[in-house]
RNA sequence: GCCCCUUUAGUUCAGUGGUAGAACAGUGGUUUUGUAAACCACAUACGUCAGUUCGAUUCUGGCAGGGGGCUCCA
């Protein structure tokens, strides 16, 4: 399948190639040379270096590529046969395990030269050629680049073909763009990504921490655990409203159900466990069999179904070292789960519910744009593929039916079945995945879950897993960044901070804060002996909605002066008055 | 887990082969303040275990934590 390059792809898949060349010339012949592919943003490069390789080299390569993209190098084409493949590249081990592919899949052999000018292309003996074994296309000159569009930016290790049990070569990351300042603004939106990470806020309006005694694992400090007990306070009300129950189920149990519900083979590395006399328990990574569990405790009617269960389910896995990332990729977290049983033929208008209900959430924070996957059969899995087939058409039906464009990520889904993913998009453009829409025909079967239908026959049913806002933990994670800190009031950990000018205004500043208690506002006084522009400053760093100036003016006109933490503005007012205007 | 980088006070950052300095935060005091930082004083830190060395926070190594990457395929 033949895909049409973007000229801008094309760019930044040349710059791998002039990189590998400067790469080439500032370390010589011994450089190892893996594959170099234009990505988003940018380009890689790969490589075996024979020395180390610090950011200061980066500085040089660079150089040497801007040297290079003004002397108007150009890159030419030429299809050679395997065995001249082999001559020219023979001291590249990794060239030649591709060609060996080529020559497997029957594929022709096309090998790109960028030289000097004076050299001219395809005088390979003489050096400075780069001559890369690849499909291109190319730029035909480097005139076509702009030599301040592009930019690199990291070293990384990186797997030879993304497999751990493959060598890891050096990989050079840099950033391209057709002009200057496509690159200035993608570094202005990447430092203000930086600004709004959840770590440095999450640490900075003191809402949790992480120690080295347990990695991947949350601390609420007060005010994070009030920004979670409203999450889920939110996400429970909206459950009600929907017709389902909530249920609790024990994180920890015994091996064997685990190796019933199939997470044992397909998850185990994932999983931690324990041993309770002599015998092996599982700490849960999923919710699932411990739900089917209360579902199996009776014996359950068609007229039941769908029978709605929710769980704020404490989950923990054990991610690899590596791949932690504060609150969005931790190890304990709580999934806002719920697992629905119900009948083939109640499927797809179960699935349309979930999906109203997903998008209708999403629409309250500001997420107003998204993208939408169908995540297919994975290479390990349970299950027939004709039920896949089926569950897979189900998902698909529902969301035609809702006329919601959708694109499939092949291979993606869990192991039980394959689900639905939203991926919405953020106040500075950024995606996120959150809930999914998993449909489930195995494990309930293998569970031993049926319900006995209007003819008195056993039946299994059909087991919708479903997540709104994925976890809590990475939920407020990008709710901090989406934000940038300014929750919306309602989530807020201190919604008004009231400050008296003077001593004397204290007893008055009391009097509003024991009001605004009562009419269950979290208010908060700041009477430190500090002025009144120093306690401003300090609310407005920690993201107070409201912040109450009390002095002689407002209480001699019994008011309040009311400074908004949006756009800054002051106003006069009753508290009765304002009371009203944050009651909505 | 693997590769690279990194770890100095509560935080952000200086710095040194002879055990460290600032700013903000903290504590005490002065000041009683009108919309994003008043003033003075005090206290607080070299992740951990080894090695090299007369001496290590500094150099080397192990361990732990943190950051970036390991999906994009000639």
């Amino acid at each position: 399948m033949k895909k049409v390059k973007s000229h801008i792809s094309v760019i930044r898949h040349s710059l791998s190639h002039i990189m590998a060349l400067a790469v080439k010339n500032l370390f010589g012949e011994k450089v190892k040379f893996g594959v170099g592919p234009a990505i988003e943003n940018g380009f890689y490069y790969d490589f075996v270096l024979p020395g180390k390789l610090s950011s200061e080299n980066l500085f040089q390569i660079e150089e040497e590529m801007r040297k290079m993209i003004k002397e108007n190098l150009k890159f030419e084409k030429k299809e050679i046969s395997i065995t001249e493949a082999k001559k020219m590249l023979k001291n590249q081990p990794f060239k030649l395990e591709l060609i060996e592919e080529l020559k497997k899949n029957k594929e022709p052999v096309i090998i790109y030269a960028v030289c000097p000018p004076e050299i001219g292309n395809w005088k390979l003996e003489i050096g400075n050629c780069f001559v890369d074994l690849c499909r291109g296309p190319h730029v035909e000159s480097t005139k076509e680049i702009a030599p301040g569009a592009f930019k690199l930016t990291k070293i990384a290790g990186a797997y030879w073909r993304g497999n751990e049990k493959n060598p890891m070569l050096v990989r050079i990351y840099g950033l391209a763009f057709e002009t200057e300042k496509e690159l200035k603004d993608y570094l202005k939106l990447s430092e203000e990504a930086e600004k709004r990470d959840h770590r440095k806020i999450g640490k900075e309006l003191d809402l949790f921490s992480f120690h080295e005694q347990g990695p991947g694992f949350a601390f609420w400090h007060p005010k994070g655990t009030i920004l979670y007990q409203e999450l889920e306070n939110f996400i429970r009300r909206e459950n009600k409203k929907r017709g389902y129950q909530e249920i609790k189920t024990p994180i920890i149990l015994k091996k064997d159900l685990w190796l019933d519900s199939g997470h044992w083979e397909k998850f185990k590395e994932n999983m931690y466990f324990t041993e309770i006399e002599g015998e092996v328990f599982a700490i849960k990574p999923m919710n699932c069999p411990g739900a089917l569990l209360i579902y199996n405790e009776k014996i359950r009617s068609y007229k039941e179904l769908p029978l709605r269960f929710s769980e704020l389910g404490l989950v923990h896995r054990h991610e690899l070292s590596g791949v932690l990332h504060g609150l969005l990729r931790a190890r304990m977290f709580t999934q806002d789960d719920a697992h629905t049983y119900c009948a083939p033929n109640q499927l797809t208008e179960e699935i349309k519910n979930m999906i109203d209900y997903a998008l209708n959430v999403y629409k309250i924070f500001g997420f107003d744009k998204y993208d939408v996957y169908i995540a297919t059969r994975p290479e390990k899995y349970i299950g027939e593929d004709k039920i896949w087939r089926e569950a897979t058409n189900a998902l698909k039906e529902s969301l035609e039916n809702k006329k919601i464009k959708y694109e499939i990520k092949k291979g993606e889904g869990s192991f039980y079945g394959p689900k639905i993913e939203f991926d919405i998009k953020d106040a500075i453009g950024r995606n996120w995945q959150m809930g999914t829409i998993q449909v489930d025909f195995s494990m309930p079967k293998r569970l031993g879950a049926f319900y006995i239908d209007k003819d008195g026959k056993k039946q299994n049913p059909v087991m919708v897993h479903r997540a709104i806002l994925g976890s809590l933990e990475r939920f407020i994670a990008i709710l901090i960044e989406h934000y940038a800190g300014s929750l919306p009031f309602w989530l807020s950990p201190v919604q008004i901070l009231i400050l008296p000018i003077g001593e004397n205004h204290l007893k008055y500043a009391e009097e509003i804060n024991a009001k605004l208690r009562e009419n269950g506002f979290r208010s908060e006084i700041n009477a430190e002996n500090e002025t009144l522009g120093k306690k401003i400053r300090e609310g407005e760093i920690q993201k107070i909605p409201y912040i109450l100036i009390i002095g002689e003016k407002e209480i001699k006109e019994n008011k309040i002066n009311v400074r908004k933490r949006d756009d800054k503005s002051q106003k006069l007012q009753t508290l009765e008055n304002f009371i009203e205007e944050i009651g909505n």
